[in-house]
RNA sequence: GGCCCGGUAGUUCAGCUGGUUAGAACGCUAGCCUGUCACGCUAGAGGUCGACGGUUCGAGCCCGUUCCGGGUCGCCA
């Protein structure tokens, strides 16, 4: 049956107007919805630009209006007719004013009841919709962020084009180099009992286009990282990746910086005024209790070990004397927020996270003070610890001490987040975009008991810091900058080693023999022999980007076809078991 | 791998202290209806209460195990 023979589309749904009255039109799309009044019948019909109505009345061929009568929910029908003023109108929707007066109907294709309703808001479980995700997919929601992600990615190949960076695409299946994230293997047939893997990201083919002299590149890249997922966190995503020859930080950051405000205009019509912030890492660290701090409220740190240090109290004392501190947070007008039920509830929190305990005081309005710890200090003690807090009456102070800065820290950091949501002290409409820049170089690993690269191995380390690389670790920093939006990491870049000696030296500080980096990276040392420019790039998780443009929640919404939790995806049930056939051209056994 | 929350009709949910035939709304089916637009009215169909096991005279409800989903910690250079 040829469906389409003799019918052209002229117009989209959405599109016609009060304008286009007695122009003869053709519409495709789907049925949302058919009103039968008897005598009378409508048909809304959507498509991905919205509603238009369809009319059939007396002027109706019968065999025509039978058809409109058997129509159903998500039949897709394609109509011809002539665009009528309607005797009532419609305000809600922008065609409301018109219909189509319908000459000729065609059902292209029947639809099942949906398991779900294809309308804005939809209130199914996720799960279900997962399920059949083109159903959730022709949603309008879903449709708006689908093609405002597409939008996103138009404005970005602009805006590198512009910028003299040229679009090249790396390999998919690459060497695995587990450092960092666990990869995803792909086992070869050809030579069996090796292994590709998939790229956590393009990092080392960008470098080596450098060496190329394509000189500036970028890329809307696929990566991928084997490890559990998160609201904020799929195994495979989107950066847009870039990378620069011949510059250094700055001239990194501020193509980023004029990307960001490019995209944020033309995209949503957001003004980034002024130079995007800076902040230390030990700034971030200290202020906020982390790296990717949300600047949208207050709420900072303070140290109180200095107030504390000779008090009676020794859960402080004790913190102290083992080389930690002692800080907290205040959350102003908590007190009737934070009842003694919720402070517990959140030292429940804080030990989840590696916290001993939670101490605080809860100041009323009237200014009663109670407290975990008040009854160990004395009065000028309690008070210079309000004092330092910022604390009036209605407020709530929280404090941790441990013998491990960065356990307070990290710790304050989380709280401050929860409370803050538990407040409901968030903005909703603010973009505050940071760069979070001097990331130390090597970060200490509890497990494994040695130093590793905090952002990766090729990471410049800062220029003066090159006379004690070997000597005192802890304090060398990277040319590393990551630039956070609304408390989330957006991006991460650095400026790279292209000094051969230099990137063996910090292989060797890594704990990586000469054999063994040549083993994994000998392709990019070797490359460096032969002229390599200074360079240094970022990537920016594309998804998390549009998520936070359009306000969502999670991922999910804004990537097409996404995994759930445990990492499988709902409508096709990947993963799954292969032929016992394809593991044996693989040579591969399975270990029941 | 740990912790928290959830799973009852196609969908969203209610279901009391364990007690007759598990309900509502929307959706669906049929009929009526000439201006609806979340049309209206009438009637009807629709359930392995996630699964398995246990306690009990009796389990949607209590207990155990397990599966699935969400969040989170670990993990994510």
């Amino acid at each position: 049956m040829d469906f389409m023979t003799g019918m052209k589309r002229t117009n989209y749904c959405g599109e016609l107007r009060m304008a286009d009255t007695g122009k003869e039109v053709t519409v495709a799309g789907w049925v949302q919805r058919q009103r039968d009044l008897g005598a009378l019948i409508f048909v809304d019909l959507r498509d991905r630009t919205g509603i238009i109505q369809l009319a059939f009345d007396e002027g109706c061929d019968k065999d025509i209006f039978d058809k409109a009568f058997s129509l159903r929910s998500e039949y897709v029908v394609m109509a011809r007719g002539v665009v009528r003023e309607r005797s009532s109108k419609n305000k809600d929707i922008p065609t409301g004013d018109i219909e189509i007066e319908v000459k000729e109907l065609r059902l292209l294709s029947k639809s099942e009841t949906p398991p779900f309703e294809i309308v804005e808001n939809c209130q199914t479980s996720e799960l279900t919709r997962l399920k059949y995700r083109y159903l959730d997919l022709r949603r309008p929601d879903l449709q708006k962020n689908i093609l405002m992600r597409h939008k996103i990615c138009k404005i970005t190949r602009d805006f590198f084009d512009e910028n003299g960076f040229i679009e090249i695409e790396t390999p998919i299946l690459i060497k695995s180099t587990p450092e960092g994230a666990r990869d995803f293997l792909v086992p070869s047939r050809i030579h069996k009992g090796t292994f590709y893997a998939l790229p956590q990201s393009p990092q080392l083919y960008k470098q080596l286009s450098m060496v190329a002299g394509f000189d500036r590149y970028m890329q809307i890249a696929r990566c991928f990282r084997d490890e559990d997922l998160r609201a904020d966190r799929q195994p495979e995503f989107t950066q847009i990746d870039f990378e620069m020859s011949f510059v250094d930080t700055e001239d990194v950051l501020e193509i980023g910086e004029k990307y960001i405000k490019r995209v944020f205009k033309e995209a949503i019509d957001v003004d980034i005024t002024g130079s995007i912030p800076r902040m230390t890492y030990t700034d971030a660290m200290n202020r906020y209790g982390s790296d990717k701090p949300d600047t949208r409220y207050d709420m900072e740190l303070y140290d109180l070990s200095e107030t504390v240090k000779d008090c009676a109290f020794g859960v402080f004392t004790g913190a102290l004397q083992g080389g930690g501190s002692v800080r907290g947070i205040t959350a102003k007008g908590a007190y009737n927020t934070l009842t003694r039920k919720e402070i517990d509830k959140l030292t429940e929190y804080v030990k989840g996270i590696g916290a001993k305990g939670l101490a605080w005081a809860r100041i009323a309005p009237d200014g009663t003070v109670a407290s975990s710890f008040a009854k160990f200090m004395t009065e000028d003690e309690m008070k210079s610890i309000t004092q330092v807090a910022g604390a009036e009456n209605g407020d709530v102070i929280l404090i941790i001490g441990d013998t491990k800065n960065s356990t307070v820290l990290s710790v304050l950091g989380s709280l401050r987040i929860e409370v803050a949501n538990k407040l409901g002290i968030v903005p909703g409409d603010k973009y505050n975009l940071i760069w979070i820049t001097d990331f130390p170089f090597f970060d200490w690993d509890e497990e494994t008991q040695q130093f590793i690269a905090m952002h990766h191995a090729f990471t410049a380390p800062m220029d003066e810091c090159l006379d004690y690389l070997e000597t005192d670790k802890a304090n060398v920093k990277a040319k590393a900058y990551d630039l956070v939006l609304n408390g989330i990491e957006l991006s991460s870049g650095s400026i790279r080693i292209t000094n051969p000696d230099l990137q063996k030296r910090m292989f060797s500080l890594l704990g990586l023999s000469d054999e063994e980096a040549y083993e994994k990276f000998g392709f990019l040392t070797d490359a460096f022999k032969f002229g390599a420019p200074p360079h240094g790039g970022m990537g920016i998780g594309l998804d998390r980007l549009v998520m936070q443009m359009l306000r969502c929640e999670s991922l999910r919404d804004v990537v097409a076809y996404p995994k759930v939790q445990n990492a499988s995806e709902p409508m096709t049930e990947c993963p799954a078991e292969v032929d016992p056939q394809q593991l044996k051209d693989l040579g591969l056994d399975l270990i029941k």
